[in-house]
Order: C-alpha cells, then sequence, then structure tokens
DNA sequence: AACCATATCCCCCTTTTATGTGATACCGCT
DNA sequence: AGCGGTATCACATAAAAGGGGGATATGGTT
C-alpha cells in the first residue's frame, strides 16, 4: 500500500504550517524535520498563547502544530480559539504527554489530530497531510490512551455538586460536625451523603473512599 | 560582566557533544542550536539508556546532554552509570520536569548541570561551557525548586520501615483489624503505628493523616 | 552498663464512622 | 398529576478510629 502523503501531487500549492510551543528546540526541531521538504511552508512561530493571537494564523496557516502546555494558557483553551477563527486552521496537538485526559480534552475542542513529541519525521508529515485532507489523525498510542479515557469517563460514578463538594471537605481532613457547620446543614445530612459516596465509589470506609476518588481523578476540582 | 562563554580562546577544541534524548525533534533542535557554533562538535545521540551505552561515551564526548525521561531506563541511573566510565564525561541534565526530586536525584547521581528544555540558545551554551569547566549549571527555575526540595526533605516527618508499611496499609483501604492480621501481628500494634503516624503527620483523622502523607510523597514507595 | 529508638502489646474511654431504614420537600420533566 | 433525582433530616446500632496512659523486649550506640 502506497502511504497516502506520497499520493500528494507535486505541483500542489505547500501546506503552511504555523507552529505554537514554548519550548525553542523543539520549534527548531520541528521545523528542521519540515523545511527540506517543499510540500511544506513554514510561516512562522509563537511561544505562548497571546503571541500566537496577535498573528491572523487563519488566515495564512493552513495547520497548526500545537502544543498543549503553554506558559499563559492552556493550549485546550487555544486549539478552540483557533477553531473559532474563519477561516480556521487545523490543528494538530503535538504534546510530551500522553494522558488520556489531555487527548481526549484536545479532540473534544478541535483538535483534528494528536502525536506525541517523540513523533518521527515521518509519522509527523502523515499527520500532517490526514489533517489538511480534512481527516483525523491519532498516533498509535494516543488512539489507546483515548479509547481506555472513554472506557474511563463510562465507568467513573456520577457525583453531584454537592456530593462533590462533601468529598473535597472529606478529603481535606474535616469531620462530618465540621463540613456540617461549613455547609450549614445538620450532620444527619452529612451523614448521608457520605453514605451515597461510600456506595457510589464502592468503599467501606475513608481510606478507601479517597483511595477510590482519586483514581477517578474526583479530587483536584475536575467539576 | 563578560558572559564567561565569551571567554573562550577561538583557537581551543572544540567541546565534544553527545545527546541522549528519544525525542527526534528535540534532538534536531538541540543540534541546531549548537552546529552553527564552531565551539562545538556534536559527535552523536542516542534515543536509549541501552543505546547510549553501546557507544563508547566516556571516550569521545565532552560533555552529554541528558534527558531525564527516557523510555527504557531512568536517566538519572544513566547518569550515574556514565559518570562511572572512565573517563566520564560531563553531564548536563535536559528536563521538561521541573519537579524538585528529579534535579536533586538527578544532581546527587553525579550530573553537572540541569537545564529546562524551554532553554534559550544562550543559556545552553552558557550551560555547556560551565560544566565542561567543571562548574555546575542550574537554570534559575531549577536552583529554586532545588532549594525548595531540600527543604522541604529537612522538613519531612521521619518514618520508620514498620510505620511507612503501616501507612501504606492504611491508604490501602485496610481496617486496623486487617492490617494486623496481614501483618500477624495485634490489633493493639496496629493501634499503637497508628497512632504514631497521626502524631508525625500533624493528623487527627485518616483523611488528614493520607492527606499530609501525601503531601510529602510518603504514599507511592518513596523508601 | 546505661541509653535510645523501634516494635510489640495492653487498658480505658470518647469520638467519629459505617450501616440500615426511614421521611419530607423541591425541582424538572412527561 | 405522577415520577425520578436531589437534598435535606432523623433514629438506632455496631464498628472503627482517636486520644490518654503505660509496659516489655530487642538491638545498636555510647
Amino acid at each position: 500500500m502506497i502511504p497516502s502523503h506520497q499520493l500528494r501531487a507535486s505541483n500542489m500549492n505547500p501546506i503552511r504550517v504555523f507552529i505554537v510551543d514554548d519550548h525553542p528546540m523543539v520549534i527548531e526541531g520541528l521545523q528542521n524535520m519540515l523545511r527540506a521538504d517543499s510540500a511544506f511552508e513554514l510561516v512562522g512561530h509563537a511561544m505562548s498563547a497571546s503571541s500566537c493571537k496577535g498573528f491572523f494564523v487563519g488566515q495564512f496557516a493552513d495547520v497548526v502544530l500545537l502544543d498543549i502546555n503553554l506558559p499563559d494558557e492552556s493550549g485546550i483553551q487555544l486549539c478552540r480559539y483557533l477553531k473559532n477563527l474563519s477561516p480556521s486552521p487545523h490543528i494538530l496537538a503535538i504534546s510530551s504527554f500522553d494522558s488520556g485526559t489531555f487527548i481526549s480534552d484536545m479532540m473534544n475542542h478541535g483538535a483534528d489530530g494528536y502525536v506525541m513529541k517523540n513523533v518521527s519525521k515521518e509519522e509527523l508529515t502523515k499527520a500532517i497531510f490526514a489533517v489538511t485532507q480534512g481527516r483525523h489523525y491519532l498516533s498509535h498510542d494516543a488512539n489507546e490512551k483515548l479509547k481506555a479515557e472513554k472506557n474511563r469517563r463510562e465507568q467513573m460514578p456520577v457525583l453531584t455538586v454537592r456530593e462533590k463538594e462533601v468529598l473535597q471537605l472529606i478529603a481535606s481532613g474535616l469531620t462530618n460536625a465540621q463540613i456540617a457547620e461549613k455547609l450549614f446543614v445538620s450532620v444527619s445530612t452529612i451523614d448521608s451523603h457520605r453514605k451515597n459516596l461510600l456506595a457510589k465509589l464502592h468503599a467501606n470506609n475513608t481510606a478507601s473512599l479517597l483511595r477510590s476518588a482519586s483514581e477517578n481523578f474526583l479530587l483536584t476540582s475536575e467539576k
């Protein structure tokens, strides 16, 4: 089978690539990988989200290689911003983290593809061609992680806002009485919430409750 | 004041640089930063610890730019290995993580310097010159983190092996009775250990105990 | 030999949690 | 008007954990 990127006709306009990453060496590395290939035209780069917004990226780039971790703003939000431009560029997310949460968030905010920073030149070009043609591209690892993440979210117990609130306060070390006082309700109420939390998280004491909560990323304010 | 790297005489032998990183684009980026400067000679690179050991790095490199996160083996262990060679190269650790634990571990295993992956060309060359001259180099951020880490380790409560063992079992959700059974001791003993843990970690219930333990990285088997 | 940290065990008592089985009220949806 | 989910509160009992006090044995250090 012929690799997709070899199907590209040589007389087409080059794909205009814009890079957003706060690591100079990553920018250099990406540019180096693409410079030699006449299929690409490097139209610029930004090292922060705000800087990126200063360019008319939508106007003169076909694809943005977007790092998830930027100093000023999450790449996830920048992704949404870029996708709301018109015309909007295709987005290929590039990250050193293969956390399923990140991948899922990025794709849900409009990214067209996701590759790790340890990507080879071959895979990178393949990914860029894919997203510029309107297809999605996920590296093998990213795909696996995404599936696992979807699975996790389905399995994840559904807590009410009040329950999450109580859970946080339990985790912070307060007793039921202290929580009740803080929330201006009776101790019985907190007792109930606690019972429901134990049941929903399949726990039978505080320690296993917190363990289970932590495994499901229920602490650290994931609303 | 004249930057140290300008003090270098132009007739000196170039500094032989070897790169270890599993990210092709980082390798490209680093090489690109250094290639133009005649003070450096790029003598090769490896993308894994085992591959690195296949080269006679000690023989023909003055400095190794070493990523902490390698696919097969921790960069920390590779660092120790390289430092035990003779002659041994100078090591400049390069990481995308500024976790104090990593920095501290790296420096304790013989690294001569530590910079983040978002390092500029100027700082990188400065760091390389420093370590090849036998001096240590820490980026400003790394230095701050290292100090904070030292402070943390001093403040950290000292637990006995038995206490750590009990702590782990508590965190896993077992009751005192279950722990006692598992360790073949009486419940009273676990009761005592638990009391001591509460006192040492300034906690007054299971939740705050686990919270405090987590803050001190006492879970996740840091012996 | 005296000291100290560690690990083991015990008693007493109080507070907090865990478990069960309710009830009432509000809200949004059908 | 009825249903389901959420939040609130209550009563009761049992189990577990928190907070004092102490005792004994062991191994290593000084």
